[in-house]
DNA sequence: CTGAAAGCGCTTACAG
DNA sequence: CTGAAAGCGCTTACAG
């Protein structure tokens, strides 16, 4: 019964053909006439036996594995991780691809390593995604410009690799809209000074956004953490903010403490927006944190879908290389802000 | 310059053999004497065209694709999902193994569905683990016996699978010694009603630790989550607790909160301590939250490890069925635990 | 509309 | 100590 399983001989037989035509049907190969009659007595074969091509064979033959390769850096730094693995994951699958995944160490270096690009090479990965979250650009080893490849979270030095990026400053400045919309003019920033793409975006998007609407800036920086938010937000306070947006969620943490400190209810007497939608922060924060969400689930799906088209060849490669996409950060409205208690400002 | 790579015959020409050779030296085929100035030749010849093998091709040949496939549950449900990829992953590498993942859905029902399963042994590979963190006991589908096959988080419910689990029980118990060695005697735990395997585990023990050091227990039900904790710690403190033991880092968050309302300053008026070490959780608090660390990384490590053995045969299969393996979730001391501050109790 | 034959790049009895 | 030959399970010109 658990014999060794069928192979396309065995269907070929058992449907009366040839394995060639078996080979026709079963991928439907273009430019190829089949009898209906013929096709039919295959597929049923086919199912009969519950014939399951050997992909390896099949990769050997067409030189293509169907299996892409996720590098990722340093993937358990960052608990988004798991967003872009799912996403590409499920693209993949979508798509019929395999999904293989290596992790790399985090580097200070813009560099990629060989080493592992080299695995997946050995591997025949049809194409590879390098995913990052830290890096501005990056600079490709040689050995990845043997293949399709697509950057998550940084561009390419040379412009030659697509890439995709969240809208950090489109995301920053959804926050200070709302927050405008909502009757808030004395609005903080509770900004990083880490020098990152995320800070600059984030802070550009709320500077933007302040002129823009003939607002003054209120920036306090702090280390991008709990403490930080902290310390940052008592002076926001202090400085007559009625709404505190933070660079992130954790530095959110922080801020809660400081209302807390300052008497300030939220969201009553201080509104306060992250950033990240980093769980399970927003939600063990009472009240529930308004925050913006990373397109990290999205992107991991990008990449699939761009490596895809760049292996088969619709590459408008040089276009998407030199303009990185960027996907939208969306926000995620909980329960941490409100209109401005008195009307300040 | 980028032409073809080199093949196994290219080496054998330069080094003047033949490719049977060629595969002889470089795998160091057992019972083949091959004179060391022959196996010379064929390495400086291999370095020199910078050969690597085709995997695929050798897959093919040798029915082993040296491939192993993490199929996970639901892998953004959990935060910790990161590490046991990252053990797995760097457990593989080590031995020359490519990880393929695939994401199932989450399920409600104990039984792994096939599909998934069937998409890993379409692509040949040489054994699947399957990783959850949510069930007692699973069901494996027909499809997943046909291969060497290892549990992360669950045991099979037919007990032919091979399993790995944290000792959830023994982890709580070293808190409660802990907190007992500094001199605590009244703590209190704050259970979750859940009924999965952690919050069983946990409460055990808690209880039994309690128990043996002649200590009576003082547990609260809470939700498993901050407004949970927060709950089950005020009534903890308000029966006299000098440290709250809480069922996982969510919770603590709580926890601080409680105490925040009680004035109680942490640690040195009320120690707590969490569990999961969850981050941003721990060191977002402050003081830092002391907690537990699951051996995720392990676990991962630990299947891969164990599929290798099954795969080159080395099984204790039935042995290792029968008892899953239970690995140590280790104490991460920060700051929130101190000696009581009265002694009360 | 269908099939015989070659070949993808290896490994492995087997022979010498 | 070394090599010729077969074959893993497919796909794909090519021929008819």
């Amino acid at each position: 019964m658990t014999a060794k399983p069928a192979g396309i001989r065995d269907v070929a037989s058992l449907a009366g053909v040839s394995p060639t035509t078996v080979s026709h049907v079963l991928n439907e190969t273009p430019h190829t006439r089949v009898s209906e009659e013929t096709a039919d007595r295959v597929r049923s074969a086919a199912a009969e036996l519950d014939y399951r091509p050997n992909r390896l064979a099949r990769g050997l033959r067409t030189q293509a594995s169907d299996m892409v390769g996720l590098l990722t850096e340093e993937i358990a730094a960052t608990p988004h991780a798991g967003r872009i693995i799912l996403g590409a994951q499920q693209e993949a699958t979508r798509r019929n691809l395999t999904l293989a995944i290596i992790n790399s160490e985090l580097r200070e270096d813009p560099a990629i390593s060989p080493e592992p690009v080299q695995a997946f090479l050995d591997r025949h990965v049809d194409g590879v995604i390098y995913a990052t979250v830290y890096h501005d650009e990056i600079v490709a080893p040689a050995n990845l410009r043997t293949r399709p490849a697509v950057l998550i979270g940084a561009r390419d030095a040379d412009g030659n690799i697509p890439a995709v990026l969240p809208d950090e400053t489109a995301g920053a400045a959804s926050v200070v809209k709302m927050l405008i919309a909502r009757g808030h003019r004395r609005i903080g920033f509770a900004a990083s000074a880490e020098d990152v793409p995320a800070t600059r975006g984030r802070l550009i998007g709320y500077e933007t956004t302040m002129a823009d609407t003939g607002l003054g800036s209120l920036t306090e920086y702090g280390d991008p953490d709990a403490r930080g938010g902290y310390a940052a937000t008592l002076r926001l306070i202090d400085s007559g903010a009625t709404a505190v947006f933070c660079y992130n969620d954790r530095m959110a943490i922080g801020a809660y403490r400081a209302a807390a400190e300052r008497s300030r209810s939220i969201p009553e007497q201080l509104s306060i927006v992250g950033f990240d939608d980093q769980a399970p922060i927003p939600d063990s924060l009472y009240p529930a944190l308004t925050t913006v969400t990373l397109p990290h689930y999205e992107m991991g799906a990008w990449a699939v879908e761009t490596l895809a088209g760049l292996i088969d060849g619709h590459g408008e490669h040089s276009l998407m290389a030199s303009h990185p996409t960027v996907l939208p950060c969306t926000l995620a409205e909980r329960d941490s802000v409100a209109p401005p208690h008195a009307s300040a400002g």
